[in-house]
DNA sequence: ATAATTATTGCAAATGATTTGCAGTAATAT
DNA sequence: ATATTACTGCAAATCATTTGCAATAATTAT
């Protein structure tokens, strides 16, 4: 669904002088199939059955030039989790909601958003440069298990 | 500002039976003090003024009792900065705006917010139980500086 | 093509925040 | 006062993430 994440980083090796390596190659298809917002040890078991050789440090050094590059950010989800996840959405300003029972992430947006933003920043005489906002619930597949799936 | 943390957690030890030591007095009356939103090291080197002999262990504890009771609640504040920071502000949901110079933390709430949830959770069939919310930017003072004190 | 240059990798060890086992200390109950 | 056992300090363990280093491989110059 994202808009071609190795494209993308292809552009920004070109422009701003990095390798493409075999496993940046890897790292970025894998990440871009994977639907979820994978920890840094997902994506590396994921991608490592296409490659064993792959280390997990690997993973992390190009998740972060990644970050750095702008097409990835990081994020905790999950306040009880100490694991950080790995959104590859880059291009427009979105939200997530968490279920807390399956992990499943939505992402979403609202066009109040920015209203709520300016008022606060005309309130305060800040300025916001980025706005990080996280629902936490039960997905509409988990509310409707009635929660009676929980064994783990 | 917080409404009598010491007094919360007396309640809290009575009805399910646990002992006010002097190190969670302590802790609980440096936390209430402190009109930031500290990491634990933070309040233990503050607390530790007090009683030097105050171990950071216990502070981490005495923070997850108080967790558990309700009482304050955990979050990485700043995706940079790897510590969790603890907040005191309980009974109210409110949200946060983070300084991303000078670390300050503004809390805030907006009458909007309800209506965008109630949409989120209409068109994704979802139930939302909490929102974590949070502005990063620069606060008042610091724009106003013009950011030329930035050395470090 | 080939050799030179240096970014990137795998590995192991380091780090930093947080947690935990344990024996000693101290709050509450008897 | 004494017994009971929650709580503490300390040190060592854990977990996620980072880093130093020598080996490897992608690009550049020849």
């Amino acid at each position: 669904m994202t808009k071609d994440l190795l494209q993308e980083a292809r552009q920004r090796l070109q422009t701003r002088g990095g390798r493409m390596t075999a496993q940046r190659t890897l790292i970025l298809s894998t990440l871009d199939n994977l639907d979820t917002h994978p920890t840094a040890e997902e994506l590396h078991s994921s991608a490592a059955r296409q490659d064993p050789s792959l280390h997990l440090s690997t993973v992390y050094r190009t998740l972060h030039w990644l970050e750095e590059e702008g097409l990835v950010s990081s994020r905790r989800f999950d306040e009880n989790r100490r694991q950080d996840r790995f959104d590859p959405m880059l291009p427009s300003q979105h939200h997530h909601f968490l279920c807390s029972v399956c992990g499943s992430v939505i992402e979403f947006d609202h066009p109040q958003i920015p209203a709520i933003q300016a008022d606060f920043e005309r309130q305060h005489g800040t300025r916001v440069d980025s706005i990080s906002l996280v629902f936490y619930g039960l997905c509409a597949r988990c509310s409707q298990d009635g929660g009676s799936g929980g064994g783990t």
